[in-house]
DNA sequence: AATCGTTTTTAGGCAAGACTAAAAATATAT
DNA sequence: ATATATTTTTAGTCTTGCCTAAAAACGATT
């Protein structure tokens, strides 16, 4: 049995370490779960004996094939459950990662893949971020940085990189949504900024924020 | 903070106490919970000091107003999710418990209530027993045991009394399912067994099984 | 009301997962 | 190459929720 907290561990080396394959510092994970650094250690031996990290003294962790896929199948539930709530609960794309943090520790296989066929057999989640198959396995996402795209062409908004609450209600407030066409009419050389172009609008957006923008052709 | 395991108790305690307003022994929830005597005496404990509970040393438990509510909500939240499972989710209602085992403790207002409005803020659950709302209040279902259904007369299965895995298959190979159309055609003295009539069929059900069907008229 | 059996509580311990403080290893800089 | 700073681990504690074994209270019977 693969305890919550393990879930949550395995999932951060995920994410930091390239789907686990490179080595995570326990430094970098303590930070990430905003923890002590001496509760990673002890967890992560803990993995280590479970057969799902691979663990040097102060050298850092990676994931073994089965921590790799116990940490897919977190991430695809969690991907599946924001969807879930975004598409027939009504939730805004900046409220659903708490409700999702908890939903993806649910075990049952059955629910998972009844809940993936609910959905129509996804491949993204709300903020852009591809959804796990059953072994794992998914296709990334083939998008540029919005800075990358030329003037006057466009583009559909596919991922958003920073997907924190106080990002997402920036794009809400000025409309920006996923699956939006975005033309670049304008790059302004002092601040790095871009004006843009919607259905709807024309806006100048700051660098930072294009920074977490990302495009697909 | 409510605990998963303090909701636990408070649920268990509300199902064996007559929504927690008649005194409930130690022993007696530690047998429904399958634990021991000494640890039901910790949690009960820590639930008086959290004003969920009265708790008299040797004389048992009651729930307080607020321990009531929040063990409504749990309960409320557990069929609900058996509902989602069933109607939409292709589960058959003898597997959906476990899972709404674990989907009862998720901690989200918006949840549930979206919930309830995905689901047409249904009543009953897949078992006949009725959904509180969300201060905690139902109307219990009114409905008279098989047994006690004239010979002659007909109504409508809207409830089992025992939800156990074993009776729920027996009900599923048998095509029995709520809301079908009973007839109760002859009562036999010898074993207490009835002969029953459904759209479909008409076959014989012992005194057991009867026990365990109640019909809304 | 004293005794016997049952129920309930207390006392003490254990595992998981977190923490703090100190020690050890590694990395950096002179 | 050695001293210093940083990172990481170890050692020891705490809390939650559970356990076992022993003690205390209850209640039924004579």
């Amino acid at each position: 049995m693969v305890t919550r907290s393990e879930e949550n561990y395995l999932k951060t080396i995920y994410h930091l370490g390239k789907q686990g394959t490179i080595a995570v510092s326990t430094n970098a994970i303590a930070e990430k779960m905003e923890t002590k650094a001496s509760s990673v250690t002890d967890m992560v031996k803990k993995l280590a004996e479970k057969n799902l990290a691979n663990y040097i003294k102060y050298q850092g962790v990676t994931l073994t094939n089965e921590g790799r896929l116990a940490a897919a199948l977190v991430i695809r539930k969690h991907r599946l459950w924001e969807l879930f709530l975004v598409e027939k609960l009504n939730f805004s794309w900046d409220e659903v990662h708490e409700v999702a943090e908890q939903l993806e520790h649910i075990k049952s296989l059955k629910l998972v893949n009844e809940l993936d066929a609910f959905l129509g057999y996804p491949t993204h989640d709300p903020h852009g971020d591809p959804i796990p198959d059953k072994d794992g396995n998914y296709s990334p996402i083939k998008s540029i940085n919005i800075l990358d795209l030329d003037t006057g062409k466009e583009g559909i908004l596919a991922f958003v990189k920073d997907s924190s609450d106080i990002f997402l209600k920036y794009l809400n407030k000025n409309n920006l949504a996923l699956g939006d066409t975005i033309k670049v009419l304008d790059f302004e050389p002092f601040d790095n900024s871009l004006t843009i172009e919607t259905k709807t609008q024309k806006m100048i957006i700051s660098n930072e924020v294009a920074q977490n923008l990302y495009i697909s052709l």
